[in-house]
DNA sequence: CGGCATCCTCACCGATACTG
DNA sequence: CAGTATCGGTGAGGATGCCG
């Protein structure tokens, strides 16, 4: 985090590990994502859209192919009609999981906080 | 984040409080300007424009600004002339120096697991 | 079932110029 | 010094439709 110079790292450029990081994890879907493949193993494409309700199919399959470039998770095809897909985390994949329940942690607490110090409510 | 309703905190709108840290600490510059504030303390505006390099004048007001706005950093402004301005972490500011700690350390483990096993190469 | 191809919008970010 | 104000590019994200 010390340095400020341009790196890179496969497909993302970077001034700190911490923005690397945030690359990785931080589409709009990606942490729901990563989540759901953490907590219940193995899912289907399906599945995955039923979990994550409001998602659109375009967007899950983006997120999923950047996910899986990125190396977090496998993708498995079945050649079979219908068509069978599962995603899974990899095992640098499941690394990520202690640190996205940090984020919920400070997320909860950051909830609690506001609340009690009156900042959750918004001047329109 | 087991529920997937959606929720309002402030200025934000989420579904799980991952994503709402993601939120206050999201923004292109903010994870840099915690750093500084974090390991040096207060600031004045123009050393953040100097430790910072690259950031322009309007970038470095707005995230600072919504950094203010979600209470972890605090403005001091001094009634001189010329201005000077001091930003520093509040209370709850400092409470999320672990969790940037935590994600630069995923991002230095990654870099290397992804050195390791050639992911770092691109194809264009 | 699990996609891909298009088209579109809008928030994010940057460059530049001006000011109390 | 520490800002606003304005204009404009760009790409992430979304809606819709077709396909093997």
């Amino acid at each position: 985090m010390a340095e400020c110079q341009v790196k890179k790292s496969g497909r993302h450029e970077y001034y700190c590990s911490v923005e690397l990081t945030l690359q990785v994890i931080g589409g709009k879907w990606k942490p729901i994502i990563l989540y759901h493949l953490g907590r219940n193993g193995t899912h289907r494409f399906g599945e995955l859209k039923l979990a994550i309700p409001n998602i659109t199919q375009k967007m899950l399959t983006q997120q999923l192919r950047e996910l899986e470039k990125d190396g977090v998770i496998d993708r498995l095809v079945y050649a079979v009609v219908p068509p069978k897909v599962e995603y899974s985390l990899t095992e640098l994949g499941h690394t990520i999981i202690p640190v996205l329940q940090h984020l919920g942690q400070w997320g909860q607490q950051y909830e609690e906080y506001s609340r009690e110090h009156g900042l959750s409510e918004v001047t329109v």
